[in-house]
Order: C-alpha cells, then structure tokens, then sequence
DNA sequence: ATATGTGCAAATTCTTTGCGTAGCT
DNA sequence: AGCTACGCAAAGAATTTGCACATAT
C-alpha cells in the first residue's frame, strides 16, 4: 500500500499514546470503550489515507470479521462527537472520508484517481481571519483544498 | 431571501454577458441550447448561494413546470463538462451543492445552518504551490473552506 | 443491574441510468 | 432528418434508523 502522505518536518502520529488518550475520552464523556471502537479508532489513526467507511469497514473486519457496517457509521459518529476525527468531502467523490489527523493540514485531492493526500506544509499558517475581517462570521478552523493530478497519475 | 455572499471589491456577475457566453459555449462544443439549460444556468448565476440540485429543481421548476429533476442533475453534468461551474462539498453536508462563479474565492460554511457562503477577499492569492512544493504534485486549482459560526446564528 | 453499543435488515436520501418521445440544429 | 436532450420511472449507491440481543461499567 502507497503512503498518501506529504509529510514535510511533521512526524507520524504516535499511535499508542493516541490510544491511551482516547480511552480517557471515552471514560470522561461516558461512552463505553468496546473492541470494535477500540479497533476502529486505532485503524484510522494507522491508516494515512482517508478511508471512506466502507474502507474501514473492510480493513477492520479482517480481525473482527463479526463487525458490521453499521457499527462503523455509528462509531464515525461518535469518534466526531468527541472531536476525535473529522469527516472530508471532496468535490471529485461524494464519499464520506475519514480523517484522524487533527493538526492543522490540507489536502491534496488528484481529480484523476481521487485519492486524497495529506499536505503538513504550513504555508498556510499565516492566514489569519480577524472575526470582523469575514462580515461577522466567526471562523473556528479552515483548510486549502488543492486540486490537480498526483504524481502517478501524472506518470500514466 | 438573505445574500449568502461576502463581498469585497469584488462586482456581481454580469448575467446576460455571461448567458451569451453560455449560447457561444454551448454552439462551439455541440451541445443543443434547449429552455431548461438557458433556465437552469440563468438561475445558477443569479443564485448566488450555493444551492443543491434539488433547491435548482425547485427554483426552476416554478416557471418550467415539466421539469423534471433527471434532467437537472445531467444539465449539471454538461455544466461541469463545460467548465461553467463547480461542485461543492462540504464536511456538515453531504449533498451537492453548486457554484456558478468561477473566479477564485473561499467558502464560509456555518456548521449550525450549513449554510455556504462565499468569501471573495484574496487572502490566500499569495499562497503558490510551485510544483515541486508539493512532492510531484501538480496543482490546478485550490479553495480555502472556513468552518464557524455565521453572523445570523451567532446571534440566535 | 442498568445503560450503552452491536448486528441485522429495512428504510431513506441522494444520484444515476435506460428508454421512448420531443426538440434543437 | 439526424442527433441530442428531456421526462419518467426504475435502479443504484451511500447513509441512517429501529429493534432485539449482547456487552461494558
């Protein structure tokens, strides 16, 4: 499997500390810590792409092959609630997609093969949105949304 | 009906210079100027939110009553095909959404109404993606989409 | 013990497709 | 006339929901 990460001096996410982190969560707002969750979350925080649910559903249901895809939807859910991950849409593919990195990044999406990739180069973080600079709207987070053609597109 | 545009030093489209673009476009690449084209695309351009297929249809449908909503979602399709306008997705809502205006500009989308609102100021025209910055990737074109809180729910 | 979550299947919602007829060029 | 587009209805894909049973706290 191919990374779809651009990583530019940003380091991977350190998974098991992310995992302790999220059974706290789970134990401070109420929600019950259960394998499917547990699998789930950890999946996502492995996987560098932006799997839509169906994705993860597969990818997760090779170890727990009880695991439906309702349950999936379900804990996509939850996971949001608890500002764990967060949900993409790209104009090229009407699937939902799953991020779970919660730094600041944008995403590169290849209008040919759709995939997703992840762009940690802060050019970005320089833009700043006074609330008054938006006619009263105010901003709590943004992202860059390029589009163009990956690399092994570009090669075909 | 309340205007979903921000608006600095940027005009408003100039419909009929644009419809006689769209009759010449559509001549030039073959494709037949029939009623609910000229219809659906005068509404794109004088809409200027962001409206779903289906809030097209209805718009539309008021003065064209045989419309049916196949016919919109394949106008939209030619549309694209055209290059006359976008498609937009959004992370708080799964639908489609449209965008008749081609210039560069950034979206607001308000997470408690969902509503999508454009930004015309060029804040982010100095960000460049020179190829090589992004690892092989060509960049064709890029959006900023804010997340907040619009003005109208803030206040509720 | 009780509340919450899971799995299954059915229901929705959004979008696409096939096909016969109508309209544009 | 010939090709393209329209409208209808049916199909398809993605997502959500209801409910009986199982599991976490």
């Amino acid at each position: 499997m191919k990374s779809s990460s651009v990583e530019r001096q940003m380091g991977p996410i350190d998974v098991d500390f992310m995992m302790d982190r999220f059974v706290t969560a789970c134990r401070e707002r109420g929600f019950s810590v259960t394998p499917q969750r547990l699998a789930l979350y950890r999946a996502l925080l492995g996987n560098r792409g932006h799997p839509t649910p169906e994705m993860l559903f597969a990818e997760v249901r090779e170890q727990m092959p009880t695991l439906s895809l309702a349950t999936v939807y379900k804990a996509i859910d939850t996971f949001k609630e608890m500002d764990l991950i967060r949900e993409l849409r790209v104009p090229e593919d009407h699937r939902m997609r799953l991020d779970a990195d919660m730094r600041r990044h944008h995403h590169l999406v290849c209008v040919r093969c759709r995939e997703v990739m992840d762009l940690h180069l802060d050019l970005a973080g320089d833009l700043s949105f006074p609330p008054d600079s938006v006619s009263g709207f105010e901003v709590h987070s943004f992202t860059v949304q390029l589009s163009g053609v990956c690399s092994e597109c570009k090669s075909d």
